[in-house]
DNA sequence: GACTGTGAAGCCATTCACAGCT
DNA sequence: AGCTGTGAATGGCTTCACAGTC
């Protein structure tokens, strides 16, 4: 396959065009310039047409997009059109809060299944998703099909949780832990740093930085 | 003032080596190079001597950086040498975690209160937070001098949530809603927006992206 | 007339490579 | 000899501007 080079930047401003459509669709809207899906999302309307053209020729000239048939293809785009099997390693607030958070259910991704390894909690349900003991990850990943494993554990367990969803042969990890974690690089990693994301809002209250929206 | 144009990749890698330094700074570490950093971190090494470049000439050459003293200076340009009061937005299963989050406290972010619409949660506590019904959202703003709002309201309420913090002067808010928001340009504005982030993920699996840490 | 698709230009961040200290 | 600080080179993303299409 080809498919070269796609910025992570346009990977992540599909996402958000693809929930804009999806209220559009919902509203019974048929036909969406780039500029207004631009207006709605908040870039310019020239990086929508950009970020599309990556992909092919959805829209037509002097007309616009079909709001369907975008949507359509943005998800296929983003490998949304199939439901996609998700664990959560850490069933304390966070993960229990990612668990239940309706994002993940709209967007496709089904939460299988909690692990920790509090006595208390193995075994229990929460909101009919199980919570397992840490020795049964292997068994469930293989059973359920699972690809992507979320890490909301303490920062000082995060690299050995991450090995071993490596060794169950995971491909994607989503963490949550403020914690710097190495994978393999066939593994796709990603970083959600919750107080990373205050820090930049203090350092720019501090140095009043002008936004740039 | 002066401090000009700081790429925001190098605030975020900023806050990431702040933890480093500390976890080194307790185990005794006395002097570290870049490359040791960049390492412990990883990015490249000159990664980090550009990035602290911007502020200064923290290092001694042929030495490295004192661990303490570098600590001290990131922390000083980030604004963390004092406690910031948060205010958080929506006492569901998200904002309730996001209170509970050691990483906030441990970074010097204090949640002074939470806020929700319904009745059953108003006037509790959380853990020694008291949820307020949105009415006293503005007096404890002012009260507490509160710069920071926490968003973590169902999509559809977002920016209504938004207009009104910056109605009561919020000067930075971070929004966890999966919901595009608009704030005047003088209020800092972050998305922590979780589906996109898995998307990314599910993009990378299905064209199979090489990583590239 | 309206709007897409796109090469070219512009801008910004990262990496290189080396001069300058200790 | 070792490591920082930095100008210059590179690479990548965004914006511009316009030709092409409906």
């Amino acid at each position: 396959m080809k498919m070269f080079k796609i910025p992570e930047a346009t990977v992540s401003r599909l996402s958000v065009y693809s929930r804009f459509l999806s209220k559009l669709d919902k509203k019974g809207i048929i036909t969406i310039s780039s500029g207004e899906i631009a207006e709605g999302v908040g870039v310019g309307a020239a990086q929508v047409r950009k970020d599309l053209a990556y992909f092919g020729e959805f829209g037509t000239r002097g007309v616009g997009y079909n709001v369907k048939d975008l949507h359509q293809h943005i998800l296929k785009i983003l490998g949304l059109t199939t439901s996609w099997p998700v664990v959560v390693i850490g069933a304390g607030n966070l993960g229990t809060a990612l668990c239940l958070y309706d994002g993940f259910r709209e967007r496709g991704f089904n939460i299988v299944a909690m692990f920790d390894v509090d006595p208390l909690k193995i075994d229990k349900e929460i909101e009919g998703i199980t919570v397992y003991s840490m020795e049964k990850l292997g068994d469930i990943i293989k059973e359920k099909e699972v690809k992507m494993g979320v890490i909301a554990v303490p920062a000082e367990y995060a690299q050995q949780i991450a090995d071993l969803l490596v060794k169950n042969n995971i491909c994607a990890i989503l963490n949550f832990a403020p914690a710097v974690i190495k994978v393999p690089e066939e593994v796709q990693l990603r970083n959600v740093d919750l107080s990373v994301n205050l820090e930049i809002l203090t350092f720019n209250i501090v140095n009043n930085v002008k936004n740039l929206y």
